[in-house]
DNA sequence: TATGAATGAGTATTCATTCAT
DNA sequence: GATGAATGAATACTCATTCAT
């Protein structure tokens, strides 16, 4: 009587609602992943948070290993994002790479940030493993592609492109460890710590003039 | 008549025996934690290597929990005895740093490195934890001072030692994650390759005259 | 169409098939206890009982403890009633402590009075030891307060209430351990020759003229 | 050198050695059992309280059951021997009856009065079981005959023999659930109070002529 | 005589998952 | 769309018992 949308927007809003449950349901897990680890987090405490029984999870979601993996995708589908905008970018290598710093950080000072992280291989079968793997994979190779770039362009110095993604991967990962118990610096302002860094090093530069942020 | 050894090395043996045996647990625990996964890993599937019964695996140890609180000692022991080896060095603040990096890429490639690294505090009792989160700290805390010297001697520019320590210890703790599919570096080369890295900066150096090798 | 009961039946339904179901589960257990006793019963075995796997158990019980709590409380609200009932009779001292001990009687040859009587302390938690000895304190207090109401009303000779009581209760309790041998009597027979001996003892009497009966 | 005993009082004080031994062990295990009953006493539970290992246990007993019946013997033998010096007294049935009761509270009060009264028949094996089960007829028998024989002779007034003594059996036996926490009295005490009751009654007696005692 | 070491058997409990309603 | 009910599988932990030494 007084639902002036049409039987078609209702299907629509059906669709949309379920999309949006399925949602709520992921960030639910991957909030009790972080805050407790996979394992101990049983799919009761999960669908006690959201006010529903166990079954109705399965609604939304085929497996605990799904929404691990859901997780995981959430997370890491910011990351390749930022890479494709990395690639479009038309500046220098170095600037690029520091641009997809910043864009991780915020990924992994997200919800889902523990999940991307932590979450074991061993959890997840073998078909999602690979899958998992190689999304990482294609940022890894991305950064390695920026450095590459950069070391051509001369805006990075020479250096094992692999190993120094390792590294820099390894120290933006291990964020997600941290940053709970200490958030006392933002998104951004951890990328500029870190960049910094990784731009300049440890070792004083001779009159200062490179910085991350200066050029 | 044939038992050249005097009584008092029976007595030996058998402590060092039983020490022999447990350490091999501790071993085991860790092999089967960084292949599985803490809560993938069963007792059996522990007991199973090492040829007994899962209740043998109990003289040993008190707990699956302090199996785990084991392995994260063993490793972080090493890390422990580097921190204070390189307290006592008398060299600049950034030789030591290096000098601990050193040790750090050994202890973390090592068996131990995943349990260190990946082991959830939330597998872990809140003494336990304790216990643990105190040795962290300890390591994380070195490493700051270490900093701090180095940018008052001189030898480390200006930057924040609290983030950089972050960074820092993110790229080595991340180690335990690809080190065992791509064990292509020894521990000495990737230790060589970081220094350099958080040594000299992405950047390219006017002239490369400071290189962590070279002073 | 041929669903004759209301929709408010059937949700109504459902409670009382789970608090049916719930009371099932207590009463085989109570069986379980009485004929093997609780460390010997699995709960394997009262699962096979009632035809259901052992995890369907814990759908309607907290705890193996817990089931002997309910069993031991199953049984002792019989007595606690009995115990309301006799206060609030208007009869004098003795004539209620007989009517006490017949219900008392009861109890303890039903299907809980095992539980009751034989279940360890020493096998609950200290919260629940502590009801069940309140529980069993308030009928201790209720014997010994109609024994004294007895006395003052020269319905009892002098005696000692405290050591009388015991002496009472647990000739009762004593009854759990030989009524399922030997149940040649009723539970009415049993009351009627212990009331008969408390209330004339073993001396003769000198006519016969008191009887727990006669009055 | 200085041991003046001959060999053969040298192995007899090892045979006496040995017997001590064993009547430690069944002593500490009467001592446990009542503390924490006997399934939650563990072998070394009790091995610890006699400062050895729990293999050491096995010298000197077969079984964790063998220890439990010892315990039940030890206590009903002392009601055996005083069911035969019962017998062979030459006094009234009723005061033969009045001194069973008092021997049979001094060993229910006793370290084995525990075992004696809530072991469950179910703990031990067929065998076990059935011997144990002789002996409790045979003291129940024996209070039988006392009750019948006072009967005959007139110091007893007429009763059902069978439900008599599982009454005063049961009172006596439920003794030794209280008198730990309870010890207010002596077991001279509480024997004098039981005779006391189960002589008289609790109905008052026309002019008190008659008491357990008086006569 | 006593013990260190090892084990087999048993058990309570948890939990992801399914299905009829 | 959601739930009550049920289950299969898995697992940490205990403990009486054995045996070589």
């Amino acid at each position: 009587m007084s639902k002036p949308t049409s039987p078609w927007s209702v299907a629509g809003d059906r669709v949309r609602q379920r999309e949006l449950k399925r949602d709520a349901v992921i960030l639910a897990a991957a909030r009790a992943f972080r805050e407790r680890g996979f394992h101990n987090t049983s799919l009761d405490d999960i669908a006690a948070v959201l006010h529903v029984t166990k079954p109705t999870l399965y609604y939304y979601v085929l497996n605990k290993e799904q929404m691990l993996f859901e997780c995981f995708r959430e997370g890491l589908n910011r990351i390749v994002r930022a890479c494709g905008e990395a690639r479009d970018a038309s500046s220098s290598g170095r600037e690029r790479l520091v641009e997809l710093v910043c864009r991780y950080v915020e990924a992994i000072t997200s919800d889902f940030g523990w999940c991307m992280v932590r979450a074991e291989d061993q959890d997840l079968s073998p078909a999602m493993s690979a899958r998992i793997k190689r999304l990482k994979s294609e940022i890894d190779q991305e950064m390695r592609s920026l450095i590459r770039q950069g070391i051509a362009d001369g805006s990075i110095g020479a250096c094992d492109p692999k190993m120094t993604t390792f590294a820099l991967a390894g120290a933006l990962n291990w964020i997600a460890h941290w940053y709970r118990d200490d958030a006392s610096l933002s998104a951004a302002q951890i990328a500029e710590r870190f960049v910094e860094l990784f731009v300049n090093g440890l070792a004083p530069r001779p009159d200062g003039v490179i910085s991350g942020k200066s050029t």
